[in-house]
RNA sequence: GUGGGUAUAGUUCAAUGGUAGAACACUUGGUUGUGGUCCAAGACACGAGGGUUCGAUUCCCUCUACUCACCCCA
């Protein structure tokens, strides 16, 4: 009785905090299910990173704003209007990381990285923050993962990136095409947007664009590639490639890139039309657009994107150093995942389950279970519980192949019980043999 | 920032101008030491505020949240 008012009265609290208290919008909790899927997507993300010699590295999460305002630009829409920005009790502007990239570039200068061997290869996975407004694979606190190469000229840093992304895709069974194109660097690219102003100078093409492009044609015209909107998207139709005004030397590296692709077999699409939002991009960008399983449609949003950032190091004070890296969207990832109904391997791992009847018994099976983990077993158990029923009940939401049970008898007896989970049958066996008695049990499996 | 849709139990969904049901999940018991099946019992919900009304979970308004799309991005 006493018990029931109890849980009443706790249930009424909880009722209140769940409406006095919700999560903050855009935020998300990752809990049990999910997060396997999560896990998955990370850990695999990481050993492939391994394999190819990268090191993890972290970087707090707080940074100068004045860092993202000189590395992703005060007009992006990310620092203008998309970042936690505020004022911390020392009066230091800081700002929640709206990327990774700056972050990556400040460490790599302020632990004097390019005193060490060059590439240096990094990879990196956590949250970012972007106040945008929520949907389908958009959260205002998301997670990347990211692999960046710093002090690399060589196509081949832009190839290893790819190839990577693209092995990583594979591995995970989801279908990609990877969207690649050239921006240059900045005197293909000025070259380039007087060939492009001067595309649209003719009133009539101009007056097809959307509102925001007519503005965009002026200020940021490279954006007006990325404009989805179907009059911008004919208007583009004639339009000149970028990679047509590539000058001798980001010419050759664009083609050598593409060259490994072939020769590695990795499926792209040449688009001319691909920028990225971000300043500090230079040569090499590519995105990692999902193919959708019934329609084999391309979907606009991208599983991933990156690219060459040549010029970012030097421009915040470090050394001149060549650069390249992408970024993974992780939730997006498993957002695809479970849309292509791929399944997680089973966790119906816990082959044992320890099941204990009394205090005397419950204090030995305590003993008991360090000795199975230490033995390597995958082991469970609810010694919270003390009717066996519920025991056993748990052995099976666990789906345990073996339950262990130790009673007030077999305490006495110094056996315990060994129950086959699927068939029922159960053995008394003497308490010493219970582990080379497990071991030899799964072995046969 | 703009536009659409939605809001009932832990979850997925019903019904109703006279304060609500199911399924699954959960707890307990049937079995004082035996799970998966079965049976019984139990706990848990109308997002917030205002209006119309004798009476609103239902109709209207506002807010909030969720959701989808645009912008932008991963």
């Amino acid at each position: 009785m006493h018990n029931r008012i109890k849980e009443k009265r706790e249930q009424a609290l909880n009722d209140k905090i769940k409406v006095k208290y919700p999560r903050i919008r855009g935020m998300k909790d990752i809990l049990f299910d999910e997060y396997r899927y999560f896990d998955l997507v990370v850990s695999k993300a990481c050993d492939i990173a391994k394999a190819y010699g990268f090191k993890r590295i972290e970087m707090p999460v707080l940074e100068r704003t004045e860092l993202y305002e000189r590395t992703t630009g005060k007009l992006s829409d990310i620092v203008a209007k998309e970042m936690y920005s505020f004022v911390d009790r020392g009066g230091e502007k800081v700002a929640l990381r709206p990327e990774a990239t700056p972050s990556l570039v400040r460490a790599y200068i302020e632990h004097g990285m390019f005193n060490q061997s060059q590439p240096i290869k990094t990879f990196w996975s956590g949250p970012l923050f972007r106040y945008d407004r929520p949907q389908a694979g958009r959260y205002r606190q998301h997670n990347q993962f990211n692999l960046d190469i710093f002090g690399e000229a060589s196509p081949m840093a832009d190839v290893l990136l790819i190839l990577i992304a693209h092995t990583y895709f594979k591995e995970l069974q989801l279908n990609v095409e990877v969207q690649i194109n050239s921006i240059g660097c900045v005197g293909c690219r000025k070259e380039y947007l007087e060939k492009l102003k001067d595309y649209y100078k003719p009133r009539l093409l101009k007056a097809k664009l959307c509102t925001e492009c007519k503005k965009r044609i002026v200020k940021n015209p490279l954006r007006v590639l990325d404009c989805k909107e179907p009059c911008c998207v004919e208007s583009l139709r004639e339009a000149p490639h970028i990679v047509d005004s590539l000058d001798d030397d980001c010419r050759a590296h664009f083609v050598k890139v593409l060259e490994y692709l072939d020769e590695l077999n990795i499926p792209y699409n040449l688009n001319p039309f691909l920028v990225r939002g971000l300043d500090y991009y230079t040569k090499t960008v590519f995105e990692i657009w999902p193919i959708s399983e019934e329609t084999s449609d391309v979907k606009l949003v991208a599983l991933g994107g990156g690219g060459r950032y040549d010029d970012l190091i030097e421009y915040m004070g470090g050394r001149a150093t060549p650069a390249c890296g992408f970024g993974i969207g992780i939730e997006r990832v498993i957002l695809k995942i479970k849309e292509n109904n791929i399944i997680l391997k089973s966790e119906s791992q816990n082959a044992v389950f320890l099941a204990q009847i009394g205090e005397q018994a419950r204090r030995k099976a305590f003993v008991l279970f360090e000795d199975l983990r230490k033995g390597g077993f995958n082991a469970s158990q609810s010694f919270t519980r003390d009717a066996l029923r519920a025991q056993l009940e748990d052995a099976n939401r666990v789906d345990a192949k073996y339950t262990l049970i130790l009673g007030q008898k077999e305490v006495v007896d110094n056996t315990i019980l060994i129950r086959d989970m699927d068939s029922g049958v159960q053995e008394i066996v003497d308490f010493k043999k219970v582990i080379p008695e497990l071991t030899k049990r799964l072995a046969n499996k």
